[in-house]
DNA sequence: CTGTTAACCTGAGTGC
DNA sequence: TGCACTCAGGTTAACA
């Protein structure tokens, strides 16, 4: 489900309820995620406050006045909303932060391929986030930066930019929709790309996103913001999902291919 | 090292 | 209704 704007929004959405927070207690229903919840989380996590709450590509990382941090993925199906304390359980609702305030948080996640983990005071680093790409709107991520990375790789620029050890946050969608307005097919060799088309790439990920975040995400099946809501770039889509289609710019029609087992869409015409 | 594939899991949709 | 099948926004472990 969630590429990087959908995670900015639950982390817009959360982050007043949640900064300044103490969490009073975690009740944990189902701890068979991406990996399991460590044992010792709630021991570890309540009683403290949440003093940040920031994303780094796909993942949530909460702050707690203890020093420890906790990381969140979404995963495919993740939610994190904010609800009463009363509101009734339903069916994949697996853990619950409850706050100070009376707040509850609510992580749901039906084919829980999310994670929440801990990563505890003092160390540096966490395995899953090391060796990640820069973030798409770091300076760093640049149309020299794709040139020179892309430099001998035979893979194609869809599963590059897919990459989180190159950049991290686009997904399917993003990844799709940036090709298209880059002019780019999906299964070029990464290496055959110009340097001038590693410019327009690298800005259009970077506008696409953007104008992602700004529009609350794409819901297509079931992305819900913390306060359930719907986003709002699915009507920006201009090939994702649309095969058989006419082309926006140009009417020819809309092809499907998969790249890497995953469904890509591209204008024959448009993109080269 | 690079690149490809299967795997994790549930639910929605489709066709028979 | 039921069954078989496909597909879905992510990531990594295991392989060639």
């Amino acid at each position: 489900m969630p590429e990087l704007p959908e995670v900015e929004t639950v982390r817009r959405g959360l982050a007043p309820h949640l900064l300044g927070q103490r969490i009073d207690t975690i009740v944990v229903r189902e701890p068979r995620l991406r990996w399991p919840i460590p044992e010792s989380l709630s021991r570890r996590a309540s009683g403290h406050s949440v003093v940040s709450l920031m994303r780094r590509g796909k993942y949530l990382i909460a702050a707690l006045d203890s020093g420890d941090r906790l990381i969140l993925h979404l995963g495919m199906s993740g939610r994190l909303l904010v609800v009463d304390l009363d509101t009734p359980v339903e069916k994949h609702d697996h853990v619950d932060f409850e706050l100070a305030s009376g707040t509850l948080i609510r992580f749901r996640d039906p084919r829980r391929f999310g994670a929440l983990l801990l990563w505890p005071s003092g160390e540096e680093t966490h395995p899953l986030l090391e060796g990640m790409g820069p973030e798409p709107f770091d300076a760093e991520f640049n149309g020299a930066y794709l040139f020179r990375r892309s430099r001998g790789r035979r893979v194609s620029i869809k599963s590059f930019i897919m990459n989180g050890r190159i950049v991290v946050g686009a997904g399917n969608i993003y990844a799709t929709e940036s090709l298209f307005r880059a002019g780019i097919r999906p299964r070029r060799a990464a290496s055959r790309l110009s340097r001038a088309e590693c410019d327009r790439l690298v800005s259009m990920v970077r506008k696409i996103l953007e104008e992602a975040i700004d529009l609350g995400g794409t819901t297509l099946r079931d992305f819900a913001g913390a306060h359930g809501e719907a986003g709002y770039f699915q009507q920006e889509l201009l090939v994702y999902g649309r095969e058989g289609e006419g082309c926006a710019v140009c009417g020819t029609l809309i092809k499907r291919v998969l790249v890497n087992q995953r469904s890509s869409f591209y204008c024959p015409h448009c993109q080269c």
